[in-house]
DNA sequence: GTAACTACTATACCAAAGTATACCGGTATA
DNA sequence: TATACCGGTATACTTTGGTATAGTAGTTAC
């Protein structure tokens, strides 16, 4: 059937799923935060004051909010060590590191879209 | 340079350059509707009634607001018809159609990331 | 004993985003 | 003359998201 999810290019004429599956995403990184949590992950893992210090002008309410959202949906795991103090450490889940591939076709179509703005602003065709 | 925006590969390493492209990215697709008006027009030019019907629960105020948006950010063009009553057609830009591209990436990694989520539930290695 | 580091939480507040409801001028139809 | 369609706008309200500020418990260094 055109809905069996078992074939990709199928599953894409398949609008309910097609819509989930790209409310899923969407749900991953919505907020002002997620992106910029995400983004000091792909450099490997991190502890939560590494994150604070890492990302600029987040309150820790707003960190610890987002990093449990993430746990939540399987983007980020979370350790904690027995050292003395505890130290807990954030990193990219398979899912999370995966995201990459979305946030690299953001990136060329967001390059290709500021390109075009320009050369219309400019009068070239 | 490394921030030589010439060549793709190079860009994506440069972070300001990347962060910018994303953030491009998310202004457009930020808010509740901004994706149901895409995905319809995706299907092709549509008026302001005929998204109004399309997009369930959608309110002429938040469809008109967006839609001035979209225009604004080049993604989406607005053609005023001499016909009586005047009719108005909105479409996609080619940069709006080419939004796809970031769509189909979203869809795929949404459909591996339910299906790992899946498979941890139930256990399976 | 007091200051500082870790990983947070609690309370209160504020601003942005979205909703509800009504309405506008113009045209066509009954 | 009344009703309905078109493409919206205006006003007021509520809900959500984010900020600001302070404080928690445990440990180590001075």
């Amino acid at each position: 059937m055109a809905c069996d999810a078992t074939v990709l290019a199928e599953v894409k004429m398949c609008s309910s799923n097609y819509v989930m599956a790209v409310n899923d995403t969407m749900n991953v990184i919505n907020g002002k935060w997620k992106l910029p949590i995400i983004g000091s992950l792909l450099y490997g893992k991190k502890r939560f004051k590494e994150l604070e210090r890492d990302i600029e002008k987040i309150t820790p309410r707003m960190l610890s909010k987002e990093l449990k959202d993430l746990e939540m949906n399987s983007i980020v795991s979370r350790t904690v060590h027995n050292t003395i103090p505890v130290t807990v450490e954030y990193e990219l889940t398979e899912s999370g590191q995966r995201f990459k591939n979305v946030l690299d076709v953001m990136v060329e179509w967001g390059l290709e879209h500021r390109q075009n703005v320009m050369n219309e602003i400019m009068g070239n065709k």
